[in-house]
DNA sequence: CAATCGATTGGCT
DNA sequence: GCCAATCGATTGC
């Protein structure tokens, strides 16, 4: 756990939102359930350069308030009907972060079906909003730390993967060079990806390397 | 089986 | 008013 705190003070956030794919993530909820996954795909939002980020241009508004706090602070914001999982990377004040894309569920699969109103398989978390949905996180978790809250990474149980891919990130069009750098991060063939072809998922090992399976 | 469309909510300019 | 992720429905291959 030091060493990944370590890890967000020293490095750039293109390095984290690597970093992060492998990463277990687990929620436990109110009622003291464990809901968890490994993170596959994530995107590096570099504020306040970034045009695509909410924090562009150094805007300061009450949603945005946690994204100038202090490294690993959760930062969520809603779409639509739907919550989005951020966290701070970069020293307080430098509102730069990792969305969290996709995750491969773990523990509490039938309780996450439950969450997503009885989905199953890749649609319980290959995107955005539903891994959200799946681990049942809520808005009280805003500001709270990704290292130590009922919302936390467990560096210990990590895995590594075979193979990392970028990409250009979603749904960013018209940002000038912003929407085609290749700042999001996925797990080669691993089947959580969302919009992924059939024939690229790595069916045997979901893209980790085997030895730590 | 893939691509496309319309409807939805809330924060911000 | 503009912008977004998801879902269900529909159309195309």
């Amino acid at each position: 756990m030091n060493k990944m705190i370590h890890f967000f003070n020293t490095k750039s956030t293109e390095e984290i939102a690597q970093y992060l794919l492998g990463m277990y993530l687990e929620h436990e909820t109110e009622n003291g359930m464990i809901l968890s996954g490994y993170i596959v795909d994530t995107e590096a939002y570099l504020g306040p350069e970034d045009e695509a980020a909410h924090s562009f241009g150094m805007r300061d508004t009450p949603r945005l308030k946690a994204m100038y706090e202090k490294p690993g602070t959760i930062y969520l914001y809603t779409m639509h009907t739907h919550l989005i999982l951020n966290m701070v990377t970069q020293e307080k004040g430098k509102p730069q972060g990792v969305m969290i894309r996709a995750i491969e569920p773990i523990e509490g699969i039938e309780k996450m079906e439950e969450n997503r109103r009885g989905r199953k398989g890749i649609e319980l978390s290959n995107g955005p909003g539903k891994l959200v949905a799946a681990l049942g996180i809520n808005s009280n978790l805003y500001g709270q730390s990704i290292f130590d809250s009922r919302l936390r990474i467990v560096p210990e149980k990590r895995k590594t993967p075979k193979k990392i891919i970028s990409l250009p990130r979603i749904g960013i069009p018209n940002k000038g060079i912003w929407t085609d750098l290749p700042l999001r991060y996925a797990v080669s063939g691993n089947p959580y990806i969302s919009k992924q072809r059939r024939s690229d998922i790595d069916q045997k090992a979901f893209g980790w390397k085997e030895e730590n399976k």
